[in-house]
DNA sequence: CATGAATGAGACTTCATTCAT
DNA sequence: AATGAATGAAGTCTCATTCAT
């Protein structure tokens, strides 16, 4: 969203109405292209006929594929990075936090957004060539609110800090991938998930292993073990 | 490796050991340079040049580009099944049987699996037409030990049984993968990330997350209880 | 310039001031990029680019690209024509004045028509379709001047009259042409050329091979003679 | 001609006798289409055509249009060399070693090389990007005999010393190649030039402008300027 | 008049695949 | 069995040119 007329192609940029139309046109129909078939299998032909174009004013308003696929990721980066951003529960307990960013991710990536993840991860290792690395600082924005999430956490005590912020970054956003391309990639995925409801678990799972290891808890350790000792002593004598 | 030769191309019959070593060839380097560049920027000149052999020979032992494809894949899984299965350490308790998938699964990919591990997550869906879906039965044999080991887990109690099965795999596996392409992505990211040490870590939090969630909790409570009973009756008496 | 106005596009009427103005900015940079690119690389879009103006009106005012290439080489040799005709140094002697063309030539090419130099030789052939054969008149009127001085010096005996004019002609334009590329086609050849210098030379060199040949060894040879006799009378007396 | 099988594109090269045929008709097709239309207006697809195969054979056997042409240009080249090299009189007086060079040249020129001259003087330029400056060691060693008989020319004293070699060149090649253009580019070039006489005047003009200024001339000369002074001081008394 | 917008035509290039030898 | 050779099909991209506003 944010810079899209900013950032078109070629000749001039005046932006009209019509010209803003058509950017946005090819946009969302070059989303739904690529996130069908993938960077190499989508080809401009296709994107052209479904909207019923030349393909020639393709170009007109983009400078190439790479560049088209380049904003459309983009943009879907921005969007979900808006809509995050902007609902996050700030004032909340950090559990629910957490529930919050699982939550919203969760339902962003399937409602349009699987085929473009997809997307993302399998052009944006690229280093071959493809889709350059231009998505660092995006993907920086895009995990910063659950990075911001997990230090404060650490701050405060409440989330353990004998880990790396990487690895629980990990933690969380790997299962919530993993979930994803199960029910994309699932054939016969007869029984439709329930996103809401395995946000709930997922949190519930990943709060336990997140939080710092209870003060009771170790208390308690501390006095069984206490008395293990004092038993023992006791029968020794 | 395991049942490569099992399922090889049913096309001529001797299998002699000349024609076996030509197709152990091309599956080699056909690995190499799909792992390398991806199916589709993948080609078959390419691996035809790196084994000095002529295009037209890989067509002789592989009906065309896909078929190749599916069997360099399907033979890395057999690979790592093999590999998994082999080195399970059964009698060991289950934290123990969890680190040892963990730290193999990140040990495989790592090797040589990165690429091969991006090839199947990005052309694994492709429901339009590369690469079929002939991988399901590969893909439940490769999550088999998995989710053996947390059924157990859930039977014997040490395992939460207040999640499904998916969701707790889901926990394991993605995580991992989540790594991996930090590893892979990652522009030569100056420190190169120890092994060991991340499953290490990696499984502790695991753990704390997969356990019965009160089960420990809940025993030293009740020991504490008993405890203060007993000197409150000692101090009565 | 010159004729410039009168060959103009016969498609309105009016010709108002703003329309005289529009075709001279566009032939001006059409110059530009059309000697910088040459024919086929050169393209309306650029050329509409550098004036800030629509393509459209581009062709607006010419009818098409080879119009418009056809326009700024007719404009180009009527300039030179016009200029060179102009500083001609008639009353001065012959050597003189190839000396005049020559200087002027090398200069004008030099200051800007080095690109539309290569322009009109290379683009004036192609038989197939590009730039008709409109220029052949061009081409006689622009060396006219230099056919004219020749012609005189034949006629006056100062020039040879045993070699065909066409070849005398070819004698003076070739080395000009040839230096002319040098020039351009040098990679940046540290050394500048030094244009008065190289046409000073030149025409050096070129009127030991114009001039009749025996012409001034004959006369040198009769003053001698007509020495010898008169000494040798003086000396008898 | 010389490297043609090495420098070959692509796959393989074992330079079998059907590929090397194909590659000599794709380069003499090429040479044809190329020097017809120049670089830009010539297409490979024209090439193919013409030969009645397919587009993609040409390029099969050369990775490029470019290349195709480079290849073109350079045994072009290759050829104009060998044969000038292989037939150069050089027992013989240096007017006659001239007039072999002048002859033979304006000889290939015609006979096929007409087009391909323009060709390399208008893309032998470039600076902006077509056909590279891979051609300058092949203009050097095109223009290598001439330049080594003026140089010995100059050391004998039989060619005047008081110029710049370049300029030399330039004169000597100059008017070749106008002549050349002139052949060309006449679209009603009723009368069929006469390429010996032509070279035999050619070289008579040339060798008047390159020969030192005559011993004996010189010193006629001085004598006059004697005479005139020794006159005007007799007057003066 | 000026232009924004659109496009038809065609260029170069790649690649999996076939087939005769 | 191996391959040299050839190619159909498709893809990305460029550009001069048209036309309604």
């Amino acid at each position: 969203m944010a810079a899209a007329g900013a950032r078109a192609a070629g000749r001039r940029s005046p932006a009209s109405a019509k010209s803003e139309q058509r950017i946005r046109d090819i946009l969302r129909v070059g989303r739904e292209v690529f996130a069908e078939k993938g960077y190499e299998r989508a080809t401009t032909t296709e994107i052209a006929q479904r909207l019923g174009i030349s393909e020639a004013t393709v170009f007109t308003y983009f400078r190439g594929k790479r560049e088209l696929c380049v904003r459309v990721i983009g943009d879907w980066y921005d969007e979900i990075i808006a809509t995050t951003e902007q609902g996050m529960p700030r004032g909340q307990p950090l559990r629910e936090q957490l529930h919050y960013l699982v939550r919203t991710h969760l339902r962003l990536f399937l409602i349009q957004g699987t085929g473009l993840c997809a997307l993302v991860l399998s052009e944006g290792r690229s280093k071959g060539q493809a889709l350059g690395e231009s998505f660092l600082p995006l993907q920086r924005r895009y995990t910063a609110p659950l990075m911001d999430l997990l230090s404060r956490g650490q701050a405060s005590g409440e989330i353990r800090r004998d880990m790396p912020l990487r690895l629980l970054r990990s933690l969380v956003l790997g299962p919530m991938e993993h979930i994803l391309w199960e029910v994309v990639a699932a054939p016969t995925s007869g029984r439709v998930v329930d996103i809401d409801a395995a946000a709930e678990q997922l949190v519930t799972l990943l709060w336990s292993a997140l939080q710092a290891p209870e003060a009771e808890l170790a208390a308690l350790r501390r006095l069984r073990a206490d008395l293990s000792t004092a038993l023992q002593r006791s029968q020794a004598a």
